[in-house]
DNA sequence: AATTTCGTTAAGAATTTATTTAACGTTTTA
DNA sequence: TAAAACGTTAAATAAATTCTTAACGAAATT
């Protein structure tokens, strides 16, 4: 291949670079592996890719795109996707960054909201015990109201956390902020 | 101390260790490192604290207190405090969960918007100089206005991305999510 | 001025995490 | 039915991160 015709070939792939550097630097960032973030990165410029192609693509070994690969399943970055007549599994990847980080901050935000607050009621149970409890000395008393009051406070934000997951799931958050606002 | 009126005191502190367990394990999943983690977990529960008081409270060193506890800085999590006649510096924990974590998502938002819309704007000059490329075939021409297409439709996101933290920044958004919501 | 206190930096050790190599089970093809 | 292809699991290795010990510099006390 002449020098002239492969120059545009390889200007493309630079172009690309940059954007996949920035993508899998975020995804670190977010704590996703460097492997899966660096095939999240790859897989935004293809149609779909199999196991093979990952592992050549990246020069990885195929157990680590295998696992990569089910992470970024996990929080709905990839998806499987059927190719008629392959025995090879096949993928894409989620394209819409709407979609695929939502997915990722609703499933994030609802497990911390989830585990947060039950750990908040068997604490204020207990402070209710303490307060209750004919043994304790009034300072402790004043101890236990103050903080089963702090924890009462804070339930307010895993609250809102929560609906804040539900106005986006449901798609009510872009009636507030909308997607396509002109600028 | 006769065990009766001990007895309270230890089931604060086990009331304490729930919330501070869920809290360090939410924190671990956002890539905060454990002894910063346990340390905010710890200062949730304190007015205030000194260098010397977190290193004897987590049985950890120094230097890892020192370091953890610019980190919770950084994220705007802890804050320094002044305290009148004490030559030792003294951090409190930020307590509203609105504050904090907001913090840490808007830095964290901004930073990804605009790392990556700069490397989006890049690549974009890439493809737009292999399309005008007499070099260019034909299919080279039309693979880059495709690709220059997805990112041209990504960028949508990271001005949304953009616009959310300025909702958070302004409080606008507790207008569409508001923060007492009765349940 | 000498010594102690306090916080940080730098180097090293320890732990954890990520990745690879090897082996396995299942399905398909020859 | 034997062999090959494919994906996954398990064990071992490699790499990166986290934490500690030791040393330092600045500020304050004696």
């Amino acid at each position: 291949m002449s020098e002239s015709t492969e120059r545009p070939n390889v200007q493309i792939e630079e172009a690309k670079d940059k954007v996949m550097g920035a993508i899998a630097e975020t995804m670190d960032l977010y704590g996703v592996t460097p492997a899966a973030a660096n095939l999240y990165a790859t897989m935004y410029f293809e149609d779909q890719m199999t196991l093979d192609e990952m592992r050549t693509e990246l020069g990885m070994s195929k157990p680590s795109m295998s696992t990569s690969v089910r992470k970024l399943q996990e929080i709905e970055m990839v998806k499987k996707t059927f190719t008629r007549g392959s025995r090879k599994h096949t993928y894409a990847a989620e394209k819409n960054f709407f979609r695929s980080f939502m997915a990722f901050y609703c499933q994030m935000w609802e497990r911390e909201a989830k585990m947060n607050l039950s750990a908040i009621e068997e604490a204020q149970e207990d402070f209710v015990d303490v307060m209750k409890d004919a043994d304790s000395t009034p300072d402790v008393v004043a101890k236990a109201k103050k903080f089963y009051d702090q924890l009462e406070e804070s339930k307010t934000y895993y609250y809102w956390l929560h609906d804040l997951v539900e106005s986006i799931r449901s798609g009510k958050i872009f009636e507030f902020l909308p997607k396509d606002r002109q600028r």
